[in-house]
RNA sequence: GUGUCCGUAGCUCAGCUGGAUAGAGCAACGGCCUUCUAAGCCGUGGGUCGGGGGUUCGAAUCCCUUCGGGCACACCA
C-alpha cells in the first residue's frame, strides 16, 4: 500500500499538470493548521516565479482541477497561496479498510532488504549492568525492531567485552583466595569440573576488588598481566576458568537484559576475534597501509577534505599488544567474513563519535569491508539525574542497571495501589510491565543524539506524554473489546465505515499515518518519532472515546464501525510499542 | 587551540529537506463523572525560538558573526 500521503501527492501532482504546471510542486503534507484544513499543499508559492504569476491565481486554478476528485472532498485556495485539502470520507473509510486487510497495515517492503548487523550491547563479563549500558539497549532494541518490521535482516549482536586484562585480574584474585583450586594445578591433565567455582555474585565482587588491588600494587599487577598472558595463550586450567566466568556472568546477563525485554541474536565477544588478529595486522602492513608511529603500529586516515585534524588508526601499541581497535577491526573482518552484511550499525555513547570515524576510514581504507558496506555509528546522549548531571548514586557511585529497574517498579506499584483496588500479586505483575514502558518511553521519547533526564517521578506519571499513559489508553480499548465480546460481539470480524463526526475522522486520519511515520523511524533510526505519533494517536482516540457512546450505540452496523476502528487504534498501538521494545497489560 | 553538538514557555522536550497564529507535557488556574477505566476530557494564562546581521514574497528552520554551555582530540574502552 501507498503512503496516504504520496496518494494525496499524486491526486495532486495530477491537478497541477492539468492546470499546465510543473507536476513536482503538487507535494501535500499534513496540515499545520488544523483548524482550517487536514493536509495542504504550497506548491503554488513555489511555482510563482517560474511561471510569473500570483500565487493565489495558481492555486484558483488548480482547485478547479480538483472539483470532480474523490479523493479530496474540499480543496481552497487561501491567500497568499496555500492550497487547504480535506480528504473525502469515502477515500479514508477506504484507506484504513486497505490497513486493516494487509500484512503490516500496508507498510511497504524494500525491493531488496538489507542484511544489518548491529552491535548495541556493550556489557562486560563478570561486572554488572550500570545505567551506562540502559541507553545503548533501549535505543538499539528498538532499532532493531524497527528495521526488522521495515523489512530489513536484522541481526544483535551483545559483542561482550571478554578477554585481556580484565580476566586476568579476575583470575589472579581468584588465585589468591582460592590457591588449591584444580584449575591452577599446571600438572592436572584431567576433566575440569562442570561447576564453576564461584557465583555471580562473588564474581561481581571480585572484579572491583582485583580492579583496586592492580591499581595499588604493581606486584599484583605484573601477576595478573602474566595470567592475561597465560590465558591468551591457551593454558588449559585458565582457559577452563574463563569459560566459567564467562558461563556464569552470560546467563547474568541474559537474565538482567531479559527483564528489559532485550534479546541478542549473536552472544559473541571481543575473544572470538583473537586468533584473526596476528592475520589481520599481517595484511595491513604488507597490503603497505599499516606503519609505525611512536613505536606503536598506526594507519593513517586523514582525508584531504577534513576540516579538522584525524588522528591515525592505532593498530597495536607500542608493547605490541592489541587494543581496542584492535578487537574491533578483528571483528569487522569477522562479521565481513560470516554474515556479509551490507551494512554494520554500532551503538555507543555519542563521546565515541571521533573514534568510530577513525576505525570506520582504517576499515575503509584497508580493504576489510566492501566500498558498498555501509558503516553507521549510532551516538546517543548522556543519562542524567534531575539536577541535569550524570546519573549517579547518592553515594557518588554508578548505579546499576538491576537497582533502577527494582525502583522504578516500586514506585510503579505504589502509584498502583494507590489508585487501583488489585491485589498484590496482580499489582505486582502489572507494575512490572508498566515501569519497564515508563522507562523505555521515557528514553526514547527523547531524540536519541541528546542527554536526557532521567526523572523516575516524571517518567512513572499517568498523566501527559508518558509510557504509562499510553499504556492506560490501550487498556480502556481492550476493556470496551471484552465487554462487546461478551455482548456476543466479534470485534475482529467488525468492518471500518465513513466517519460520522469530526473526532472520528481526526482518529482516523491519525490511524493513516501509520506508514509515513514507521518510514520515518525506520530511515532517520529515529525511535523518538514512533513516540511522538503514538501519543497523537492516543490524545485523538481519547478525544473520540469521549465524544462518542460506543457500547450503547443501537445501529448495530454502525456500532461494529466504531468497534472495528477501536480493533485498529489497538493494533496500530501494541504495533509501535512492540516496535518500541515493551508491552501492555490487560488491566491497570 | 581545533573540531563538533546544543541554546525554543518557570521545568522537561518536539518542531529544523523554509510557509499561515512556534507546538506538547509537567507545574498554575477554571470547568466536566446516575452512561464503555476521571490514571480521562475540555478550557485559561505563560515565548523578542541566546544576541546581531544576511538570503527570501516568507526564517525557530538556510548562511555569516557573536555570546553561553556540553563533548572529543593516538598507546583507556
Amino acid at each position: 500500500m501507498k503512503k496516504i500521503l504520496d496518494l494525496l501527492t499524486e491526486e495532486m501532482e495530477q491537478a497541477f499538470e492539468m492546470a499546465g504546471y510543473e507536476k513536482s510542486l503538487g507535494r501535500v503534507a499534513l496540515s499545520n493548521r488544523p483548524d482550517l484544513c487536514e493536509y495542504q499543499c504550497n506548491g503554488a508559492m513555489a511555482g510563482a516565479k517560474k511561471y510569473h504569476k500570483a500565487p493565489l491565481l495558481i492555486a484558483k486554478e488548480v482547485t478547479v482541477q480538483l472539483s470532480e476528485s474523490d479523493v479530496f472532498c474540499s480543496a481552497e485556495a487561501v491567500a497568499p497561496g496555500f492550497l487547504n485539502l480535506r480528504v473525502s470520507d469515502e477515500f479514508i473509510a477506504s484507506y484504513l479498510k486497505g490497513m486493516k486487510t494487509s500484512p503490516k497495515f500496508g507498510l511497504e517492503m524494500p525491493e531488496k532488504p538489507l542484511k544489518i548487523i548491529m552491535d548495541y550491547g556493550g556489557a562486560n563479563v563478570a561486572k554488572p549492568l550500570h545505567v551506562g549500558h540502559l541507553r545503548s539497549a533501549i535505543i538499539g532494541e528498538s532499532l532493531k525492531r524497527i528495521r526488522r518490521y521495515a523489512g530489513h535482516e536484522v541481526i544483535g549482536d551483545v559483542h561482550l567485552g571478554d578477554w585481556g586484562m580484565p580476566m586476568g585480574l579476575v583470575i589472579t584474585e581468584l588465585r589468591e583466595r582460592k590457591p588449591d583450586l584444580i584449575y591452577f594445578d599446571e600438572t592436572y591433565t584431567g576433566e575440569y569440573p562442570a561447576e564453576a567455582p564461584f557465583t555471580i555474585s562473588e564474581l561481581e565482587e571480585i572484579y572491583p576488588a582485583a580492579s583496586a588491588k592492580s591499581k595499588a600494587d604493581p606486584e599484583f599487577k605484573a601477576r595478573a598481566m602474566e595470567s592475561t598472558y597465560k590465558l591468551q595463550s591457551g593454558v588449559r586450567g585458565y582457559r577452563a576458568l574463563w569459560k566459567h566466568i564467562l558461563t556464569v556472568s552470560v546467563t547474568d546477563l541474559k537474565k538482567n537484559y531479559g527483564s528489559l525485554n532485550v534479546e541478542f541474536d549473536l552472544w559473541k565477544g571481543e575473544s572470538d576475534v583473537h586468533e584473526l588478529i596476528p592475520e589481520m595486522v599481517e595484511s595491513m602492513k604488507s597490503g603497505g597501509y599499516a606503519h609505525e608511529s611512536q613505536g606503536a603500529l598506526v594507519v593513517d586516515v586523514k582525508e584531504d577534505t577534513d576540516t579538522k585534524e584525524i588522528p591515525p588508526c592505532m593498530i597495536l601499541k607500542s608493547d605490541g599488544a592489541a587494543l581496542y581497535n584492535t578487537t574491533d577491526l578483528a571483528t569487522i573482518l569477522e562479521r565481513m567474513r560470516l554474515y556479509h552484511p551490507d551494512e554494520l550499525v554500532y551503538m555507543t555513547d555519542k563521546r565515541q563519535e571521533l573514534y568510530f570515524e577513525q576505525v570506520f576510514r582504517c576499515a575503509r581504507k584497508t580493504g576489510l569491508v566492501t566500498p558498498e558496506t555501509k558503516l553507521t555509528f549510532i551516538g546517543f546522549g548522556t543519562m542524567n539525574g534531575s539536577d541535569g548531571k550524570p546519573f549517579k548514586t547518592r553515594d557518588g557511585g554508578v548505579k546499576r542497571l538491576e537497582s533502577l529497574i527494582a525502583d522504578t517498579r516500586e514506585e510503579m506499584l505504589r502509584k498502583i495501589l494507590e489508585g487501583r483496588e488489585m491485589s498484590r500479586e496482580e499489582a505486582e505483575q502489572t507494575a512490572e510491565i508498566v515501569a519497564l514502558a515508563a522507562i523505555k518511553y521515557g528514553d526514547l521519547s527523547n531524540m536519541a543524539s541528546k542527554d536526557y533526564v532521567f526523572d523516575i517521578e516524571r517518567f512513572t506519571s499517568f498523566e501527559g506524554d508518558t509510557g504509562p499513559y499510553l499504556l492506560y489508553t490501550i487498556v480502556r480499548i481492550k476493556s470496551i473489546l471484552a465487554k462487546y465480546r461478551e455482548q456476543g460481539g466479534e470485534p475482529e470480524a467488525a468492518q471500518i465505515r465513513k466517519p460520522e463526526n469530526p473526532s472520528e475522522k481526526a482518529l482516523m486520519l491519525q490511524l493513516a499515518q501509520f506508514q509515513t511515520q514507521i518510514a520515518a523511524a525506520s530511515e532517520e533510526l529515529a525511535p523518538h518519532k514512533i513516540c511522538a505519533y503514538i501519543y497523537e494517536l492516543a490524545n485523538d482516540f481519547n478525544h473520540f472515546y469521549h465524544e462518542t457512546r460506543i457500547l450503547a450505540e443501537e445501529d448495530g452496523e454502525k456500532k461494529a464501525g466504531l468497534i472495528a476502528l477501536l480493533v485498529l487504534t489497538r493494533d496500530v498501538l501494541e504495533t509501535c510499542i512492540d516496535l518500541l521494545g515493551f508491552s501492555a497489560p490487560e488491566k491497570m
